[in-house]
RNA sequence: GUCCCCAUCGUCUAGCCAGGUCCAGGACACCAGCCUUUCACGCUGGCGACAGGGGUUCGAAUCCCCUUGGGGACGCCA
């Protein structure tokens, strides 16, 4: 019988959720979704200083954007400070930890001393060979102490472990000092309560970044400690910036934030997709997954060893972030089913408060159309408001290089166009087919090539530089829009004195 | 300073473990051409990498060593 998968996210609630806390998600959520394993969600809580509410909440929403489901949790790492505790006993009474009653202080200056000396940092041991007279008159002096593990000094060799994506991973005892599990006020750390916690969750398999290399040197000794069998692990490689600097929200802002991907119109699966591919491969030349896909695909060993770039040019005008990630993007916008969609443009267009019920009413197959047309083009559901706006509203900004070329650079136009747009109005057959032959009648009367009215007229009624053809442009936007913005072409024209 | 990890196009990567089919494949980006009234769609083509040096071998991107470079950790943070 195999053992059960059970795989945890466990973030720290001191942040918003980041593209590199996504990306270890995903990798756990697929591990487990692969092997029909469960995804626990554990807020790791315990540094009450910086951990807040809106932090959890952002978390949670961030996952629950991304499609990020788990099976248990979340939990939340405070509510078992009482396993902390009694683990930190079991590891003092075993003798396998000791008290420190060094100083923040004096340990301070030590490391200051040790690092202008160029020597190594370790703790020094000071405390580890008090005995059991001196610890009782120290506790008795009312000493504050932290608790420290006695990482075993009689081994020769190493602490190893054969990780999953890096191979045989050993370092000696002699590199490990003996950290702090509990500090002086009786608050468990980190290293001791997620071991515990893992323990506790029955973990059988953590994936998590390369920062955590050594602590999980470290970590093995507690799980030996506590008797506690050795979960699985897979360090995954880091996401860092074109300097080669780890990503955070503190160098780079919003940038890496999963709230902005969400607020700049991306899909969610554009964006799974995206960092899934971001340090790991399917060995084939397969880079759009659906879910399913994915889950299939899957595998620890073809996570990559190395550190991978995420490809962020600050104030580049033309990707607002890694233009890998919005080609996905992009791609999913104009594969998806319009049915998939048009409910995510209906939030973009409900918040630029263009939006009108009749698109699902009465308009409803107008609609679907629209975003058919109109998304060939598109790379995030933002450009239906932005580019896009002049389908649903007549309110829409007018691209400068737009009116600089197709309309200012001839202005002939700005009769032409009212006259242009009278013709519509007595057109019979407002179809593509008919709107073309008027065009090309019309400039051909005028003399001038049929680009002229055609282009001037997109700028008038869409504001754009680009887009479908023309043609259908005026078929699709309807004879009476068509007709009214054309007969309103003075008002650009005007605005640019 | 100590310890650990890593190293293929600008970026994401395939190939490496089981050396030859790799004068290194794909994607994004970029450039050119085509298509088009226009276009950040599409199509075609182009540019572009095995960090360096030794070694093993008939043969090395692949195996070994060194150098260099990069990253991480070294908290009473997580």
């Amino acid at each position: 019988m195999s053992q059960e998968v059970r795989l945890r996210f466990p973030p720290s609630p001191t942040g918003y959720l980041h593209i590199g806390g996504a990306r270890t998600a995903i990798l756990n959520w697929l591990y487990a979704k692969k092997h029909d394993g469960k995804l626990i969600l554990r807020i790791e809580d315990t540094d009450a200083e910086r951990s807040t509410e809106e932090s959890i909440k952002g978390i949670i929403d961030g996952l629950t954007w991304l499609g990020i489901d788990w099976d248990e949790g979340p939990y939340f790492q405070t509510q078992f400070s009482e396993d902390h505790k009694k683990a930190a006993q079991q590891l003092l009474d075993s003798d396998q930890a000791y008290r420190c009653f060094c100083t923040k202080e004096e340990l301070e200056a030590k490391r200051e001393a040790a690092l202008a000396e160029k020597r190594d940092v370790k703790y020094d041991g000071t405390c580890r060979h008090l005995s059991p007279d001196e610890v009782q008159a120290k506790e008795e002096a009312g000493l504050a102490a932290v608790i420290r593990f006695k990482v075993p000094r009689d081994r020769s060799g190493m602490v190893s472990y054969d990780d999953k994506v890096l191979g045989t991973i050993g370092r000696s005892y002699d590199d490990i000092e003996d950290f702090v599990i509990v500090r002086s006020n009786g608050k468990p750390l980190y290293l001791l309560c997620n071991v515990v916690d893992d323990i506790r969750d029955r973990i059988s398999h953590i994936i998590r970044g390369q920062d955590h290399l050594s602590n999980t040197n470290r970590q093995l000794l507690i799980y030996e400690a506590l008797g506690a069998p050795i979960p699985t692990f897979a360090h995954m490689p880091l996401t860092l910036d074109l300097q080669k600097k780890k990503i955070s929200k503190r160098s780079h802002g919003e940038i890496v934030s999963v709230q902005y991907y969400r607020e700049q119109g991306f899909l969610p699966w554009g964006l799974v997709n995206f960092l899934v591919l971001l340090g790991w491969s399917p060995g084939d030349d397969r880079e759009i997954f659906s879910k399913e896909e994915l889950i299939e695909a899957f595998s620890l060993e073809r996570i990559n060893k190395a550190n991978s770039i995420f490809n962020y040019r600050k104030g580049d005008p033309k990707f607002f972030t890694d233009p890998k990630a919005i080609n996905i993007n992009a791609h999913y916008l104009r594969t998806m089913a319009i049915s998939e969609i048009a409910p995510l443009v209906k939030g973009q267009l409900l918040a630029a408060e263009i939006w009108d019920e009749a698109y699902e009413g009465e308009k409803r197959e107008w609609f679907n159309q629209t975003l058919e047309m109109s998304r060939e083009r598109f790379h995030t559901l933002k450009d239906f408001t932005t580019h896009g706006r002049a389908w649903f509203s007549d309110d829409f900004q007018m691209d400068p290089k737009a009116l600089k070329k197709n309309l200012l650079k001839h202005p002939q136009l700005e009769e032409w166009l009212p006259e242009l747009g009278r013709r519509f109005a007595a057109l019979d057959d407002f179809s593509a087919a008919s709107c073309e032959q008027l065009c090309r009648d019309f400039a051909a009367e005028k003399d001038v090539k049929p680009g002229i009215p055609i282009n001037g007229s997109r700028a008038v009624l869409t504001g754009q530089i680009k887009g479908p053809s023309m043609f259908e442009v005026f078929a699709h936007l309807g004879q009476e829009t068509v007709v009214r913005r054309l007969a309103e072409t003075n008002k650009w024209f005007q605005g640019d004195e």
